[in-house]
DNA sequence: CAGTGGTCTAGACCACACA
DNA sequence: GTGTGGTCTAGACCACTGC
């Protein structure tokens, strides 16, 4: 009876974590190799592979061949944010989802965001301006700009009722992301659409995506008042 | 010869990619069985298995017992973001880090912080307030809040050559990490440790530990001007 | 009920890194 | 060289879930 219990790689993390953190494999220690925990735990070498593994990843241990499995001594966890789609995220709180498109223009990409996506001095680029409501609360102004170049379709597309995003993620294929955020001040334009005072500090996201080395689309999106973005590790 | 090339699952994935790329999988497809697949390929289905796992960890597929894999129509990828030990990010800059003790002391908990992260109402804190430097430049000022009763040590420590992360994550377990992000707005105290002006918007990360179910420290660190969070997907 | 993914096993070979 | 993790295999049983 007591035999036949399998060990889970979940059973494995979870001991091993129990461990790390009651100290008894403090930070520094170098624990057992895959085949002596196997043997411990009576499971077979995969399983105790991908328990470590996994804490690993998750930057609980530190791996390297020959020099075995270590704690680590400082959980740099990563942090994984989930970038949800913008509809999703507000529809979420169960509020309804609106969408409205400001402006749009084509025009020669302008020097700054020639050289922040990399883009040639004859490149055209589709702009958009749109804002994302949350009912009829203001919950982000999009500031999107489109290599026409990679995006010929989108000058002749319609984005007065699908948001940019949308349409992108179906028609376009990427290959590299970039992130990145920081905290903004609001200008007076960006105010007014925010609802909320001019030189306020707004939380902005920019992302830029790439097709191999060709520049798809930047977008940079600001956030209403009081947004946060959270997550548990 | 032809035979012998083992197939990773790495050359999975990307088969499979680049078939979602070049839509020969579009969104909502649903693809073949993971024995079909390992038959095709031409490896163990613990090989395709993997892959397919991995890639649904990235947020590329979906997968359900019985219903099967199929692809996301929204590549909502989750963004990891290292949150490294700010020396090393300052380190990493190539500038020398400097760290400073600002105040300290000892009180009860303010109502506030008993209600962000569930102290109660006799529980004592340990208040710091801790500054960050790349070279002479102020980096970042971290506000720092101690559970007295999870953490007893921490009155009897000086923080004055050691900062209270490095500190913490040697001496304290945690089980859970609760991090958020948003804009916030320098206060003429804070605006002078960083160099700013009063009113000048500040990237701020809050992050909460817990051990089980006790609230161990909440740390809220405000960044100098122009800071950035930036990943790659 | 039946099909698909989820996981475990036992064994093998490989690649890397340290001595 | 030699030990440790990295990965592949072939086969098996399980668990969830849609029909």
């Amino acid at each position: 009876m007591t035999s036949a219990n399998k060990v889970t790689y979940r059973a494995v993390k979870e001991l091993v974590l129990n461990r790390i953190r009651s100290n008894v494999w403090g930070p520094g220690t170098t624990l057992p190799g895959e085949v002596g925990l196997a043997k411990e735990l009576g499971c077979a070498r995969t399983t105790v592979n991908r328990a470590m593994r996994e804490l690993a990843e998750e930057g609980f241990l530190d791996r390297k061949r020959k020099a075995g499995t270590t704690v680590n001594a400082f959980p740099i966890r990563k942090a994984s944010f989930v970038i949800p789609l913008i509809s999703e995220e507000i529809m979420a709180t169960g509020a309804p989802y609106r969408y409205a498109l400001v402006s749009r223009e084509v025009l020669p990409a302008p020097p700054w965001l020639r050289a922040r996506i990399g883009l040639g001095t004859s490149d055209r680029v589709l702009h958009l301006q749109c804002m994302h409501y949350a009912a009829s609360t203001p919950f982000q102004f999009e500031d999107r700009w489109i290599n026409i170049k990679a995006v010929p379709a989108a000058p002749a597309t319609d984005f007065s009722s699908i948001g940019p995003n949308g349409w992108l993620v179906t028609e376009v294929p990427f290959s590299d992301v970039e992130v990145c955020f920081l905290a903004g001040k609001a200008d007076s334009a960006l105010a007014e659409f925010l609802a909320m005072a001019a030189g306020d500090p707004v939380f902005t996201a920019e992302r830029t995506t790439w097709l191999q080395q060709t520049p798809i689309t930047f977008a940079r999106m600001t956030f209403a008042q009081g947004y946060r973005m959270t997550t548990r590790l």
